[in-house]
DNA sequence: TGCGACGTGCTAAATAATTAGCACGTCGTG
DNA sequence: CACGACGTGCTAATTATTTAGCACGTCGCA
């Protein structure tokens, strides 16, 4: 079910529609490295689709694709990969890390925020 | 040179060896999912070798295979990866993600430690 | 009306990934 | 010694992925 099955064409595509939530054909072709024919990216799109990664909806002439799980979910999954895979498993390591890599880039407020749920996770944590 | 562009099994075979660090043939065929014939998995350990991105010292008799790239290295980038596919970029909304799913698992001492980091990064932060 | 720009579906061909098989070398032990 | 268990390298075949191409339909407009 996971990502861990998806073929690199499939994983390139699927990121580019969890990024943009919604997408068309032309739009997941704009984005993807290298970019094969139009066609080849419509017919992955019908194959995600038929293996249950995709939905579409048909905006006037043309369907928009979307992921069949929640951003939520497919991100709770994706971070709960890479904290397995490079940190035991462990939350705090994972926090850490972007913390120490991308401390510069956020904003106090964000930092207020963030230490905000952390008091509240403590109170909640036992 | 990014994880975008690796094969399937390339992937999985990578993210094996980012979680033991270093690792043998039989070790990663024993994670593999639907693990195949020991030497398709030797065959892909050559391959991932010959493409740069594993590395090899010889163990006795075996090799013993390593990611050419840190840890600290290779995490980071598995983590921009998730932020820019899944929160726009924001290394603080991917916290308060991770904290927000996994909260219950952190213990007090590393909320803690979080909060003093956060300190820090505030205290350096303009 | 008729033509060009876009949209879709489907299929077959090209290419890439994945696999198993065979040949060979080394070590430990009955 | 000689045989079995394991290790490697290399290659060819299978299988999956990825692609382009063709047929067709609709819309807007000269």
């Amino acid at each position: 079910m996971a990502a861990i099955d998806l073929s690199r064409r499939e994983r390139q595509i699927m990121d580019i529609i969890y990024r943009l939530e919604k997408a068309t054909a032309n739009e997941v072709m704009g984005l993807l490295p290298k970019p094969p024919s139009y066609s080849a990216v419509r017919a992955m799109l019908r194959i995600l689709e038929e293996k249950g990664h995709l939905r579409h909806i048909q905006d006037g002439p043309r369907y928009v694709y979307s992921s069949t799980v929640t951003p939520e979910k497919a991100s709770r999954s994706a971070l709960r990969h890479v904290m397995s895979t490079f940190f035991e498993g462990s939350a705090a390591q994972a926090m850490a890390a972007i913390l120490d890599e991308a401390a510069g880039e956020i904003s106090v407020e964000d930092l207020e925020r963030l230490s905000q749920l952390i008091e509240t996770a403590k109170s909640e944590g036992h």
